[in-house]
This record gives structure tokens, C-alpha cells and sequence, in this order.
DNA sequence: GACTCCTGGTTCAAGTTTTAAGCAATTACT
DNA sequence: AGTAATTGCTTAAAACTTGAACCAGGAGTC
């Protein structure tokens, strides 16, 4: 079949998008890492698990929240580790798990740089959005993301690597 | 001042963008690299210099227009390079110049994969859009690199690195 | 139980990116 | 012209990511 460009329209947004979400993490990265010594990505494993029951949360669980490839998530956590944000304990109820914990030390740090990090996403982001560009925003998210891991017939399948079915039991 | 928290609207949208660019990314990164050996951002340099006058363009001028770092772009053009996609040249009008140039190979090499290219875009973001979230999103996206990159008061101000001042002469 | 397959997580090597530092050419200033 | 500051680009070292390979534990089957 003969291949459906873009129009000119679509291609537009396209390049805005490219640009500005290279931009946007560029951004964000570097607040971080000045302010809390680690790139957005660390941020957001720290930001996950505090919003866990338990502040606890299990390597394949964590790296599915996250959309990110489990071989990423270990040397996220190794790196956190080192640095006393995150503690790794076995699982109980499978010897092979284990469960990334966030402790008080990563949660203070997170404390501390949350009101940084927030002030730049706002500043980049929604300050200047109207209460539908940030509903569409989400909308828009959400499609993407449905089109790229929802189930049924896949859109457009990143990789057998990134774990999304779901997992039988319960993950404590 | 104190924090001005997201509101659970602005999170929602947020966390659906955090999602989706980093899934975005990671298929596309994928597509191209399975189909073209290389990950999007070189993919998107041989675009860019396909479309400039005489198919060149002027390091710094590259760096600019695909929003990344000189240094990120010396060592994408040299793997380019390698790979015979790209040529440097030095610049007549400034000795201190380089400049990229695309060569058949590279277009041969870029005519080959936009089509598997433009089917993932098209397919993970387009193709379940509306004419009016397209225009939305690249609205949003304008607004966004503005705020980032954007002359005036700098809301955000990434790095001095990332070289956003005009230069003087033309780029041949 | 033995066999096979799958799952959870880590590890290795190779590739990419970042930050700071470096060098040469240009510009600005006097 | 002489000198300091700036610009264009590259490089070095450290950090991060990727993709494949790996191993141990769990699950299904007979």
C-alpha cells in the first residue's frame, strides 16, 4: 500500500511536538539536576513510589508505571540506591521479585526538589494553557498512549521487552 | 513564594504527557533503528538537511533549527558521517565553520525509511486525532518552545549551551 | 518428579548524551 | 596593530540507555 503522508497541517504539529519535547526534557533535566542532582527520569521512579502503598512498589510494577524497559528501571534504581534514595528488599511471596522502597532520605529529597521541578513544568507548560488545551493535552496523551501499548489490534508495538500485560497477583 | 501546586486536572494531563512522549519516543526510536539503524534524532538530521538549500547546512544552524546541543549534533554528524550519510565541509565564509552535507547515500537512506517513519507517526499519533486537536497540539507545542526558548522575559532558561541567538551572516 | 516454557530481574557490551574544557578563528575595543 | 572577549566546533570523561544474553524461580504438562 502507498504510503499516506502527512499533510502539511499534521507535519507542522509534528515538528512543533518534536521540538518542544526536546526542549521540555532538556529543560527539565537540567532543573534537576542542579537542584537535585539527578535527571528527570530518577525524579520520577522517587515520585512513584512515594505515592505507593508502603512507599513500595516492585521492579516490573514500577518499570510498567513508568514505561520503561526493566534493564532502564535496574540501573535507575542501582544509581538511586548508591545514592540512599531507594532501598531494595526481597519479595515474599516470589523468591525471584524484588521491591524498590523509597526511603526517608529519598523522600526527603524528593520534598525538596518537588517545589523546583514543579515551578518549571509550570512555567513551561501550563501557564500559558487555557482549561481545554490542558483537558485536550490529556486527551491527545492518552490516545497516543492507547495507540501504542493498548490492547487489542496494536497500532504500532514499541517492543516484546516493555512489559505491559498486566501481572496475576497482587505485587507486595 | 510558595509552591503553586498542579491542580489534579494539570497533573492528569502531565502524567499523560510524561507517558506518552516517552512511549512516543521509544517506538519511534525503534521503528527507525530496526528499519534504518538509527534512533530518531539522526533520522531527523538527515530530514532537516534534506530540505535545506544545496542540502547543507551550517553546524551551529543544524544544532539550532533540531533544538539540541552542538555537542550532541559534532557526534551525530560523525556517526552519520561513518556511515556515509553525511559529509562535512569546511565553510568558505568562516574558517571556523563547518558545514553538514547531505550526500546521495544519506537521501537514498532517507527516501528508504520515511515511509516506515511516517506510518508509525501516523499511526501512534494522527490517525486518531481530529483536525482540531491536531491544530491544538501544535498550538500547545508552539506555546511550550516559546516559553522555553522564546526572546523576552525567559520563563525557562534551559542552558547557555543551547545556542538560540541568531548569528549575523547567512549559513552557506 | 522430570521436562519444558515462561517470568522477574540483572548484567554485559556497545552506543548515545552530558558537562566541562579545549583550541582556533573572529570580533570588539582601544 | 594589539589584546580581550566571543564564537564555532570538537573532545574527554562520566553518566545514561539499549538490546541481547543470562540465571534462578515459578508454572504447566505429562
Amino acid at each position: 500500500m502507498t504510503t499516506r503522508w502527512l499533510t502539511a497541517e499534521e507535519q507542522r504539529a509534528w515538528r512543533a511536538y518534536v521540538a518542544a519535547s526536546l526542549l521540555l526534557e532538556d529543560a527539565i533535566d537540567r532543573q534537576l539536576q542542579r537542584e537535585a542532582g539527578m535527571p528527570h527520569l530518577y525524579y520520577t521512579v522517587l515520585a512513584f513510589l512515594s505515592e505507593a502503598p508502603g512507599r513500595r512498589l516492585r521492579m516490573t510494577d514500577l518499570a510498567e508505571a513508568l514505561k520503561i524497559t526493566r534493564s532502564r528501571l535496574t540501573y535507575a534504581v542501582t544509581r538511586l540506591e548508591k545514592d540512599g534514595a531507594v532501598r531494595r528488599e526481597e519479595c515474599a511471596s516470589d523468591r525471584r521479585g524484588t521491591v524498590a522502597v523509597l526511603t526517608d532520605e529519598g523522600t526527603a529529597l524528593l520534598e525538596r526538589a518537588a517545589p523546583g521541578h514543579v515551578d518549571t513544568v509550570r512555567r513551561a507548560v501550563f501557564d500559558h494553557l487555557t482549561a481545554e488545551q490542558v483537558e485536550q493535552l490529556e486527551r491527545i496523551c492518552l490516545g497516543v498512549a492507547e495507540a501504542i501499548q493498548g490492547d487489542g489490534p496494536p497500532a504500532v508495538r514499541p517492543s516484546d521487552e516493555l512489559p505491559w500485560r498486566r501481572r496475576s497477583g497482587p505485587s507486595g
